[in-house]
DNA sequence: TTGAGTACGTGAAATTTATCACATACTCTT
DNA sequence: AAGAGTATGTGATAAATTTCACGTACTCAA
């Protein structure tokens, strides 16, 4: 659905006003059977015959995907990582603010990054509770990362997107989405070593 | 695969000789059944009463993974998130060596990061076939990537992990990995505007 | 040497996901 | 007003994936 709403937005922004499946499946490489089966699965956002609105299919997937409302985002580890995140205005763009950016190196905490002050990660459930936030990314350690999450559990957060190269256990109710770098890469590798037997 | 490979890497280090798929599955979260299926789709590396030895599934996964060599990596587009990959010690430890860098950007060109100098992406090609390189890292603005792209299968990469929110087309035998952030996040806000409604 | 315990490998069943194909519904031209 | 053209939504089908359940094979103790 991320993709979809991706592309109708970059055929709004070229004045189209509506669009097929057929088209879809072009732009964004998924079959048009596919592509109305996912749809179908929300509702009837189509017209037989015509299509689907550009306007009215964007607004829709928005509200599916949520991000038709802004979202409060803390970033927890501003390594490297944390700070290319901190740094992308994809987020921004699609309706999430990181409001705060925690850390647990003394020499990091005080410092200024992308507009935000990095602050102690004991701070954090207060933090959290205050400003709202039911979201997490978390650009840990592996070592520190189940530590971190534990807390952030406990102050009441129920998503977590997770960078840390470890699987993490979280209670019912609590998302966990894992982004493993390692994994794409070996995954790659994987290919090519194959290629090289056959 | 990878999952599997990260897990018998701790085990190793606190000396355990054996390991049995319930044990793994434990760790990592996956079924024992899947685990199992998982490996013997590979080969026959267990032991019926006894499980499977943790050097010699490394060994056997490392293969299969293609991280039993070295490989030679591209990286293009030296934004924050390049940066962030360029200093990642995560590819190093899994025999992924990044061997250039390069960007569009004339402010960057020249200027050294992690050891490696940035070059010019017109340089490419000469480049990629100079070092080896069959694997590329794109982490460039969603427009340019196309064309970055069509240099690399040019100059005759066969595998690219791609970080621009941009699905790429490239011909039959190039294989290419996406890692888009906005569509993890999105997920992650469509299951809490889920929670919401219910 | 035998029996109890352990744990892999794998057919078979169940579940999930994707594809096909077409009835239905809309538009536009003549 | 009718017919040709277009394109959705969805039953039916096919393919892929996951889980179940058990035969087989190994270890260890008595």
């Amino acid at each position: 659905m991320s993709t979809y709403l991706r592309t109708l937005g970059l055929e709004a922004a070229s004045g189209t006003q509506s669009i097929s499946s057929a088209r879809l499946s072009e732009v964004t490489g998924f079959t048009a059977a596919q592509i109305r089966r996912d749809l179908a699965n929300f509702g009837h956002f189509g017209r037989r015959g015509v299509g689907y609105s550009v306007e009215g299919l964007r607004q829709e997937l928005r509200a599916i995907l949520g991000v038709d409302i802004e979202w409060s985002v803390a970033l927890i580890g501003v390594g490297n990582l944390g700070k290319a995140l901190l740094a992308y205005k994809g987020f921004n763009q699609m309706g999430f603010t990181i409001a705060a950016a925690f850390d647990n190196d003394q020499r990091k905490v005080g410092s200024t990054l992308s507009g935000l002050t990095v602050e102690p990660v004991s701070k954090l459930a207060a933090r959290v509770r205050e400003l709202g936030i039911q979201l997490a990314i978390m650009t840990t350690p592996a070592e520190a990362a189940q530590e971190v999450i534990d807390s952030l559990v406990a102050a009441g957060i129920r998503a977590v997107l997770n960078f840390a190269p470890r699987r993490l256990r979280a209670p019912e109710g609590v998302q966990i989405s894992n982004v493993d770098l390692t994994i794409e890469v070996e995954y790659l590798s994987h290919s090519l070593s194959q290629r090289r037997l056959s």
